[in-house]
RNA sequence: CGGGGUGUAGCGUAGCUCGGUUAUCGCGCCACGUUUGGGACGUGGAGGUCGCAGGUUCGAAUCCUGCCACCCCGACCA
């Protein structure tokens, strides 16, 4: 590993993947645009899943688990969905190999071609639907409500780790429901869900509002989503939240029952976060050191390094830290000692910072002698004020939980900040350019309403509209490119 | 798919214009010793189809032709 990350003010897109691969999150793999997930990035999505799993059940959700091939007829019976997706789809055409006649290696057989050519799942609503429609019969069959976490495939043109990947990991939330009102109230809680996800877990502040047409699910009536800020000032959509109305359901013929004798098109949402929320992750809080990860998806929130010349004295140190460990791991933190021989300290401490440990304490046969123990918190930059502090031994992991806590809660309110801070109103197609190119963020701005004009923005800009925010209040203006009448302000941004 | 660029050890690179013995350097790796409170040092060592395939030549990392891969910029996107 050598030594130091390109800083984020001179190459903030460098930084971010050397960040990536020294932190040992990921790598790229031999398939273009496809990535392999370290043990130590995994072990951050496995925590963010977990969480995002509890959170699903505790609100009335299920898992199952639907095919990873999707005949293609069934993506073609959604007419905005397949024109949505169809461009970026793997199509499986061929079920065998075999040796080439001339040596030269396998090759595919020809012989074994596949009668119907199969999707490899861009999202499942197709086939979700198409067995929604064996299950619902009767009012009394709704809601269904169910999740899968999977795998989907999305053949993209300009990929980066964990932020656009070919292939990535998500989970996709399915509901079916007997009204309008109720899948809107769906789609409304799981947004909500996500956002308190975000916020909570992952300390990253976002801003929850409705996409515009043009951004919009291919195939739902209304898209729901989180928005976050990054360093750089782009924006990251986080999350989405699809309520479909009865669009799957009339592609797919499913229709129940009502109570009072009718028979009605069922109701449906889907809503889904990917492994993309890793890159947020990255991008919101990290520093030049390296990862800044919160205590709540931090695989080790704590870490010990060892302080030794002799074996005499490592072994009088490993005797103190064991206790200290044993203390912690009763109040439920997680703890790494690195006794590791073959490096030394400064090295260690220099590797755990870059892998974003909340925590890391420091112990040698000097603070045996005085009862005291070194505590780093990871969310102060290295050599500013308040990020070393020296303890007493017995106090030190009594400590912890309310400095893990603390952590928590500083990085959300430095992001928070930074977010307040970079928001900008703009009341002109003027100031809206110079606010895009000198500062970034999300610009707050008039706009008529219209797909033409946000496509021009788009074109001129490269700046999007992120989202109509929920609660938006109402104000009279002009639209800042068109100079039309408008009713309210929308963010735009550049965007990842 | 358009425009630009790059392929030399695990990683980053020098050499290429103007062909010439054993392909340069740093990091990393291995061994031994000294070290250990912020990325240690010394000595020794291993590691290469110079992207691939042809061609020119006594001789090719270097010149020529073709191909491939990757990166950046555009069109597309969670």
């Amino acid at each position: 590993m050598s030594k130091g990350l390109t800083k984020r003010s001179e190459d903030y897109s460098a930084w971010y993947n050397e960040l990536v691969k020294k932190a040992d999150l990921a790598e790229h793999s031999p398939i273009k645009g496809c990535m392999i997930i370290k043990p130590y990035g995994y072990s951050i999505w496995e925590k963010m899943q977990a969480e995002l799993d509890r959170m699903f059940k505790a609100t009335g959700h299920s898992n199952a688990y639907f095919p990873i091939f999707i005949p293609k007829s069934y993506l073609s019976k959604e007419a905005k969905h397949v024109e949505g997706f169809a461009k970026e789809c793997a199509v499986v055409t061929h079920y065998r190999l075999k040796n080439a006649e001339d040596g030269s290696g396998v090759i595919v057989d020809p012989d074994a071609k596949l009668d119907e050519e199969l999707i490899v799942r861009p999202t499942s609503e197709t086939v979700i639907w198409n067995t929604y429609k064996s299950w619902i019969q009767s009012y009394r069959d709704l809601p269904i409500l169910l999740n899968q976490w999977a795998n989907v495939v999305r053949w993209e043109m300009r990929t980066r780790l964990f932020l656009r990947t070919t292939e990535f990991l998500w989970q996709e939330g399915h509901t079916a429901h007997a009204t309008r009102q109720e899948a809107i109230q769906e789609t409304e809680q799981m947004l909500d869900v996500y956002a308190d996800f975000a916020e909570r877990c992952m300390a990253l502040p976002v801003i929850k509002g409705i996409k515009t047409p043009n951004e919009r699910f291919a195939g739902a009536e209304e898209t729901y989503c989180i928005e976050a800020l990054m360093q750089d000032g782009k924006a990251l959509q986080a999350g989405t939240s699809h309520f479909l109305g009865q669009n799957f359901a009339q592609a797919f013929d499913v229709k129940f029952a009502t109570k009072e004798g009718g028979l009605e098109y069922v109701w449906g949402t889907s809503w889904g976060v990917s492994t993309r929320l890793m890159g947020a992750l990255i991008m919101a809080h990290s520093d030049d050191n390296g990862l800044v990860l919160p205590p709540k998806l931090a695989p080790i929130q704590v870490v010990i390094v060892p302080i030794y010349r002799t074996d005499e004295e490592l072994e009088r140190v490993s005797q103190k830290v064991q206790e200290i460990k044993k203390d912690l791991e009763a109040l439920n933190i997680s703890v790494k000692y690195d006794d590791r021989d073959t490096y030394k300290p400064g090295f260690k401490f220099a590797d755990w910072e870059l892998k974003g440990v909340p925590v890391r304490l420091a112990l040698g046969a000097r603070d045996l002698e005085n009862n005291s123990i070194e505590v780093v918190r990871r969310d102060i930059e290295r050599g500013e004020e308040g990020a070393k502090q020296i303890v007493s031994i017995d106090e030190v992991a009594g400590m912890v939980p309310a400095l893990l806590d603390e952590i928590q809660t500083n990085i959300y309110q430095k992001a928070l900040q930074y977010r307040r801070d970079n928001i900008t109103t703009a009341n002109s197609y003027e100031d809206f350019k110079r606010i895009l190119d000198e500062k970034g963020g999300f610009v707050s701005a008039h706009w008529d309403g219209t797909p033409e004009t946000e496509d021009k923005i788009k074109e001129e800009t490269k700046a999007t509209i992120r989202c109509i925010p929920l609660g938006n209040e109402l104000e009279d203006g002009t639209c800042i490119y068109s100079g039309k009448p408008s009713t309210q302000r929308v963010l735009f941004a550049r965007a990842y």
